[in-house]
DNA sequence: GCCTACTGCGAACGCTGTATGCAGTGTGCG
DNA sequence: CGCACACTGCATACAGCGTTCGCAGTAGGC
């Protein structure tokens, strides 16, 4: 959406889609912290001032991302009319965009749409027209949805190790034995139960996509 | 849960409380942007070093902002055994505290649970124990809730002016304007048009909670 | 062939979170 | 009673951050 500037002077020796890309590798590979201007400008090789002649600031990195993001969902251009497949297969691109890109949730929230975003979002405005909801319950059940999806996919790998993850751990079972409110020692300990990941995270997903749907009142 | 020291020299200056009720005052007058350790330190008339003796870390002193809300709650011992009823009760006063700490929405997802926060989570939990949902269910939809709450009061008031937010008008209006995703522009446009907040946010929340509880497919 | 819009970027500014070390304090113990 | 020492407050410093400024160099349009 950037203004094609005049076209004097030397090429630009890098695009917008090359910072987002690195920034997006790099993000990917250390943390959403390790994305600095001064780290991405010298993974391009580049100074770190040099980056402000393509983005205004930190924020608009940020958009970009979010839409390099958006590109993997590779939606079809048009819903198939059946509400709950299509949203099915957003779902589905989104865990796998999210698992990819843990990240990615942080910035979601308060990114500004960028093409990739405007296509995940005219996709999903359309898929919903079948179920009757009118525009701004569409809208808020979209960010809805993208919370869900992003929220299940970091609580699926949770990789980071390290002293903070142990001190996590210590910390929920430090409540999974304070008897002063049981249902959540027993919910904690429940949860470090049946840790090893043999939950069948498939089924999970698609019961929690169910709840969505549905809702969780009893059937 | 910080081990009380043995109690040899001075006594502390300040209090947890005081810490987290200042940053949280920081936060809700200038955004969470302006709390950082200097300016909290600074209004409790301290030396930034000094707020170390309280607090392990920034990450830290957020948890007890985010504690510092959830007291806001206020949620009787036991839940009612209806469970709408209770669950409606929290989504308020979720929204009230979420109004009044517009910031805590970004906080509330990664911070590690304080006294008050397990206590929110003790009565959502007993609480969700008629809908027959299982403990990762609940769990699940205890963080769509918040999230949920959370987005919806941020969209509610949206008051912040100044230059960010007329250029993000002005993106909403190139949006609307773009016949290229009919769905998107047509939303976008929708939004403009019915912007002067008339439209009946309670309603609105009650509608977007019984979506939550019932699905969003057509009955 | 020059004017000029453009690019890359070194250097600097003010800010951040955090570590270190030291002076001062007051309680518990000998 | 007095001293040892655990404790507090904090000045200072460090590395890194986002961002700005100004200048050198490049290349298309007239």
């Amino acid at each position: 959406m950037r203004a094609r500037a005049g076209r004097k002077g030397p090429r630009p020796a890098h695009s917008l889609d090359d910072i987002a890309r690195e920034a997006v590798a790099l993000a990917d590979a250390q943390g959403l912290a390790a994305v600095s201007i001064r780290a991405v400008a010298a993974e391009l090789g580049a100074g770190a001032a040099s980056l402000y002649r393509y983005i205004a600031s930190k924020d608009d990195l940020y958009d970009l991302m979010v839409d390099e993001v958006a590109a993997e969902y590779d939606l079809p251009d048009e819903p198939s009319g059946d509400w709950i497949a299509d949203l099915t297969l957003v779902a589905e691109r989104g865990r796998a965009a999210y698992r990819r890109h843990p990240w990615a949730g942080q910035l979601s929230a308060g990114a500004s749409w960028g093409p990739r975003v405007q296509d995940y979002m005219e996709f999903l405005l359309a898929a919903l027209e079948p179920t009757g909801l009118d525009i701004p319950e569409r809208v808020d059940f979209i960010a809805l949805l993208n919370n869900w999806i992003a929220n299940f996919a970091q609580h699926e790998i949770q990789p980071v190790d390290g002293d903070a993850a142990a001190a996590k751990a210590r910390h929920v079972e430090s409540i999974a034995a304070d008897p002063s409110r049981p249902h959540l020692a027993g919910a904690m300990a429940s949860l470090l139960r049946t840790d090893p990941a043999d939950a069948h995270p498939d089924l999970l997903f698609r019961r929690g996509l169910d709840r969505l749907f549905h809702g969780i009142a009893p059937r």
